[in-house]
DNA sequence: ATGTCAATATTGTTCAACAATATTTCTGTA
DNA sequence: TACAGAAATATTGTTGAACAATATTGACAT
């Protein structure tokens, strides 16, 4: 099941390839893109680089200098403060008019079950993929393709930032207990109290990863 | 002030030249863009007019086809259900947690004067530019860069929608007056009841959009 | 009218070239 | 040595042509 999407034109899989390199941290933030090296190492024409480049660019994953080339986008301050204003807009709010039957509650219960099932395994990575899974589970609530499709750019970034940092266990494993209750609550029809629950939930974790980072820069 | 934006890329300006016809109508919705034509017309190489395409597409503004081409997006029921369903989300949540003190509600108070100058002048797709000036103003009330660039695809999206409709008195000026009235509110710094106005607001917008599309369709 | 098959046009992708801009190396001078 | 400036080099920006793969058109036979 490789899946490498053989429909999708040539400039499509390639930005899915680079991104996957991308949030698995194998290419480091602030590295450069060689347009050469890249199309020689994936075999394609620099054309079609370029036009992955675009995409990903436009994704907030790459950055763009005129006649510098593309770099690995740095996670900031100022962005990971962005992405979780965007995250408390959208979950809080998809959460908040979230309709008790909607499908998307089971797979949050999925996700959290998932997520315990991991960390009992010690398996610190799988928590965080189930982290991810439910967060976008919850996306799912606002039946919107537009708001799925934006969350998944976002989420994307997010991992970026995760990369940067070491310590997977402490970053994730506190919140499993917390996405219980949230889901909980909208399985109980408290749509209000689980939003209210979540806005904490991306307080903490974002001062978590502010934190987070603040060590990380200051030890390099 | 022509503004063509020099630095940029090429591919970059070439996607603003034809966002800017898209929005205006020049290009109508299912037509056909032929690369040869198109990068005959722009005086452009047919590799850079791709790079162009690929990023309207990613805006929703173009979609393609294996093998088929690009075509100007269709705007249908199911898109403009699900453009409003992000309005509410984004603009009721930036009302909802509006701050008093916001700059951006200056420019709200702003894009209301100058819409009712417009109508008074009978002017009606400045009365319409106001408009979405009004409701940029709203998203910039949620300080956030990523939320902002979002919003200005799903605009867009909404000014394609616009396009396909006749009569813009009847669809924007109705909506000047109830502008005045939500910006009242942030100023006197009733957030929740601004937001709960813009979410009427936009539930009879989408209504109105809706009843207009289904008459320019049955008309075809 | 309908289906089949060749002819044509369009997109998908690559390659090679050159201009424009950055980066590095070299050089001469204080 | 340290440093400013200039030459040499490498990289991106953009183009044009080429060819394969696919889609569309049109002619023809039934």
């Amino acid at each position: 099941m490789t899946d490498d999407g053989d429909g999708l034109p040539l400039a499509d899989r390639l930005a899915r390839r680079i991104r996957t390199l991308l949030i698995s941290g194998e290419l480091a933030p602030g590295q450069r893109l060689s347009e050469a090296a890249f199309s020689e190492r994936f075999d394609v024409s620099r054309n079609s680089l370029r036009e992955a480049f675009r995409l990903l660019t436009k994704d907030g994953l790459l950055r763009h200098e005129a006649n510098r080339g593309v770099f690995v986008a740095v996670p900031s301050m100022s962005s990971i403060i962005d992405i979780y204003r965007v995250r408390r807009m959208l979950e809080c709010g998809a959460l908040r008019q979230a309709w008790q039957q909607h499908p998307a509650i089971r797979a949050m219960r999925e996700a959290v079950t998932m997520a315990r099932r991991e960390r009992d395994a010690a398996n610190w990575i799988g928590v965080g993929s189930a982290n991810m899974k439910f967060h976008a589970a919850i996306i799912d609530l606002s039946d919107s393709v537009r708001l799925n499709e934006f969350y998944e750019r976002i989420a994307a970034e997010l991992r970026l930032c995760f990369g940067l940092l070491n310590d997977p266990e402490h970053l994730h494993s506190p919140f499993v207990e917390m996405n219980d209750a949230i889901t909980t609550l909208v399985e109980n029809d408290k749509p209000h109290e689980a939003a209210a629950q979540m806005e904490t939930y991306l307080n903490l974790a974002e001062r978590t990863m502010l934190k987070a980072l603040e060590r990380a820069s200051e030890k390099a």
